[in-house]
DNA sequence: GTCAAGTATCTCAACGTTGAGAGATTCTGA
DNA sequence: TCAGAATCTCTCAACGTTGAGATACTTGAC
């Protein structure tokens, strides 16, 4: 009768920690430095397996973020300057620069905010939602992949976590 | 009596599932990508709250990460460049250019590999040893006070599906 | 021994972000 | 109504990473 291991596969964070608990058996809280040390490089991991989906498109991850943002607002698929890099979590000069790329691509474009002259309001063009809906989807089956080694169950328990997370740390809008 | 809520409050990335649900009600995998979009926010907020407490001490994210890297091997305190980049999950480029700041901050000195000599040892001086030491207790202080929102269980719960995520995508050592 | 293949590090240009600051516009309260 | 505070976007220099290529050295097969 199959058994589960009673001791959980080790990662590299494990080591990691054993490292320092060798070196510094005085310091606290490696439980929290391990948990951020995953949450570090599983992120760092997703993101090295983004990119080439991205890059089939001739995209880049910040673009593809901005295009997606955009479109599922829904019509008429705009957003202002603010609201996007608000999102993504930018600067304001990481914003301006995304747009100035996606405009000269002619995914996006800017347009006057009626009522607010000191705002812009960005649109995706015709070639932009073409080009978003058709990434989007083959980003979605590349990150299911990714994550096709852990169990329904497993992916479930680390989404709830992960929420906990996120709102113990504020994190309950976009804006 | 207090109850456990039955509805998990919602975060940020509850919010966009929503808006693609709403626009895009053919996608699948939406599970999987809020999941991505969770680890990818919960690094973005983890980044940004460490960067202060490096700030304090004159440090990088990415210098702090060698010195890190060289003080838990313990003594000699010493790595070869590729041994650190291959830990960093950064190019070879990075590395380079972060031990050039360490170098001339006098936080670490390279000195010939005996044996290899397309190879280097980069070995933590005693400025760098001293200085590391003291910012890793802030530093792990801190990473504790942003998990502090979360119980023990709800911590060790998500460093558990963190851990299986990890081995799942190979991340089972450091180079 | 010799030569091809592999490995370790550095170089450098392209790229993207940060963060402070400027300019323009809107809001707020007296 | 008006001045000061707040907000929106853009500019720009500093910074860090990527990724391809160069250089130097080591390894393995013959």
């Amino acid at each position: 009768m199959p058994q589960k291991p009673q001791q959980e596969a080790g990662d590299a964070v494990d080591v990691v920690a054993a490292q320092w608990r060798r070196e510094r058996p005085d310091l606290g809280h490696l439980d929290a430095m391990a948990l951020v040390g995953r949450i570090s490089r599983a992120n760092n991991l997703m993101q090295k397996g983004m990119k080439p989906v991205f890059a089939q498109y001739g995209l880049e991850f910040a673009e593809f973020d901005v295009l997606a943002t955009l479109c599922r607002t829904g019509a008429p698929y705009e957003l202002t300057a603010g609201g996007l890099l608000r999102s993504a979590m930018v600067t304001s000069g990481a914003i301006t620069n995304r747009l100035d790329r996606l405009e000269k691509k002619g995914l996006i474009e800017r347009v006057p905010h009626p009522g607010d002259r000191r705002a812009i309001k960005v649109r995706l063009t015709t070639e932009g939602y073409d080009l978003v809906n058709t990434v989007v989807e083959a980003h979605v089956e590349n990150e299911a992949r990714m994550l096709a080694g852990l169990t329904k169950t497993e992916r479930a328990a680390l989404d709830t976590g992960l929420r906990r997370l996120l709102v113990s740390l504020g994190d309950t809008d976009l804006g």
